[in-house]
DNA sequence: TGACAAATTTGGAACGTTCCAATTATTAAG
DNA sequence: CTTAATAATTGGAACGTTCCAAATTTGTCA
């Protein structure tokens, strides 16, 4: 029917105005006319109009884009795909629009995705770097004065905000926990030593253990990938040992739910025969049988945080890299053993 | 340091060409000489050139950008998250890139989302709807030619391409697979009513007790929310029926893991005290213990399909809408009780 | 060497918006 | 009724790219 797109001059046209009180209007401006803005307004409802901000942002070299880039390295992971719902909600109050994109641990494909949000003018970025990422890697982006946020995995070096969860202290309150229950073989199960993140939750580990007067034993700490399959590996390798443990903080909630199925597989129920505890706080934890005892990290309100940092970031235009590392608790429930099922604490 | 940022025209003079040059580098133009060539590539890299696609778009006005957006529901559901990842593959190796937002099942967002979608200039869209959307909501997405593949959900009379999973036939496989077993009073629970899904997997649930030659009880039919907590709550319901079923197909693998730890919380074992079936394979389904046997839906390949769809359309300008139900397949696990449990049949 | 074809390169003119300075319409004050 | 102030509107000129037609260089053959 008709032929180009809609522009703000067929507006204008229709409306018996000039473009650029067109372009008024659709800042919002007050300068224009209460009627010319309703005349304008209802020309553009008629007429289809769409507006093209691939135009607008060449015009305004400064102001950038509305959208914000997020990054994650695995969105199987419900953890990653939480983290996102968190960081919509705030920057979708915001008015800005979030452009996902999984990198399954490809560096590759990360250089590449962040590449392209670059070329759409992303106004900033969250990302959880893929396995292998280094700190040149963001080198460009804040050369470029595009804000970065870090999440869940630090980045020694990295000149960008970021905001991890206080996994020492998690580990550690875990294993005391686990200690004031009566264990003394406490195991540490699943995840790939090279990443950050387990050293942290490792010495975390060895802390708690040391504030329970246990000993280290180097045998009981069993790494594997950090999902359940993981788990369920990882745990069969534990039950193997000579002087097995009796309980056991895993890696992650992914982890932990392995070691249980694992744990059935051999007809040993989970809390009451091995006591496990996780990592994340994930929405299943709550839900599974037994319920998970974790260390609750909630990934929404993560990533609610490091989207406001970032939007604080943007509106500063030019703010200082911040690391802040979000507070953690021990959600105790029942695959620790300590007794406390109730069924409908609260309504559901 | 620099002022602006950088432009091909910055490129032209550093190699000593014109722009017009630098755009046909950029374009990977046969007609460029590749003396040229690689001195144009070697000035880029040396300013740090950056792409502006808004730019570029602007011109061509017909070439689109490369973005394709998807659009789901509940992001926190693995079944979507998986069904982007299938989706990100194949429009990645097409040289697209990924634009996904969540909706959370709200029909006003899903409309500021795909607003802002189009502002940005998508060449195609991938969406499975909120549960209210109406066919009309795609109407100025078809009559600006943007190609629109509808997932998941089926949108009746709209005229867009949709690939949608055969509900009907995959309860049907699972009724006549219980009823092979013996199980003569079969439940269907979980899901919302009102929505086209539930009225796929009911109708296929019906067909398939005719074809068993069992008749239909309305009573056996359970909706509840179409998550783990509503299997949980639906077969609590079930079990407090005067004459109890025996088995259940599940609305999806959500509720069926539910309706496990329902079970388990009343000290029956899944497949052993009662069986149960669920909808979709999510990656779950193999690990969990026991294993659950689920209609196989695929969601990677759906979403692959998908995409390959879309991209289809988007190459051919302007194609007709295509309605394709992908096929489902039963998979026999240890959930239903057909013991066949055998540990490590495959690598893992 | 001259003429012609092929291979490369190149200046504008778009694209749809925002910004700026300048113009015009309206109101208030004298 | 004039003047000044204020409110509202308006034409270009950008922004960074691609496209087109035209210009230039290079190569080929007699």
């Amino acid at each position: 029917m008709t032929k180009g797109r809609v522009t703000v001059i067929d507006i204008a046209q229709a409306a018996g105005v000039s473009k650029s009180t067109v372009s008024l209007v659709l800042q919002g401006s007050p300068l224009v006319n209460e009627a010319t803005r309703s005349k304008v307004n209802s020309a553009m409802r008629e007429l289809g109009y769409v507006y093209n901000r691939g135009a607008a942002n060449l015009r305004q070299a400064s102001a950038k884009s509305k959208i914000i880039g997020v990054v994650v390295n695995d969105l199987t992971n419900s953890f990653f795909a939480e983290l996102a719902v968190g960081v919509d909600m705030v920057v979708q109050s915001a008015g800005f629009v979030q452009f996902l994109s999984n990198t399954s641990e490809s560096i590759d494909r990360q250089r590449e995705v962040i590449a392209s949000m670059r070329e759409h003018g992303i106004s900033g970025l969250i990302v959880s770097p893929a396995r292998a990422t280094e700190a040149v890697d963001f080198k460009p982006l804040v050369a470029a004065g595009i804000p970065v946020v870090v999440v869940v995995r630090s980045l020694p070096g990295a000149k960008v905000s970021s905001i991890v969860s206080d996994n020492e202290g998690g580990t550690s309150a875990a294993v005391e926990h686990l200690a004031s229950l009566g264990h003394t073989r406490i195991a540490f199960l699943g995840g790939f030593t090279d990443t950050a993140v387990f050293e942290e939750r490792l010495a975390g580990y060895i802390d708690g253990l040391n504030r329970a007067g246990l000993g280290f034993d180097e045998e009981l700490v069993i790494s594997s990938a950090p999902s359940r399959a993981g788990g369920v590996d990882a745990i069969g390798r534990a039950i193997a040992m000579g002087n097995r443990p009796t309980a056991a903080v895993c890696f992650n909630d992914a982890v932990a739910f392995g070691v249980c199925d694992g744990l059935r597989a051999r007809h040993m129920e989970p809390g009451r025969d091995f006591a496990v505890v996780g990592f994340d706080d994930v929405i299943e934890a709550q839900t599974a049988v037994p319920a998970l005892t974790t260390v609750s990290v909630d990934p929404q309100s993560m990533g609610r945080r490091a989207a406001q940092l970032l939007l604080k970031q943007i509106n500063a235009g030019r703010a200082e890299a911040e690391n802040v590392t979000t507070a953690v608790r021990l959600v105790v429930r029942e695959s620790c053993g300590a007794a406390q099922k109730k069924i409908g604490r609260k309504m559901a």
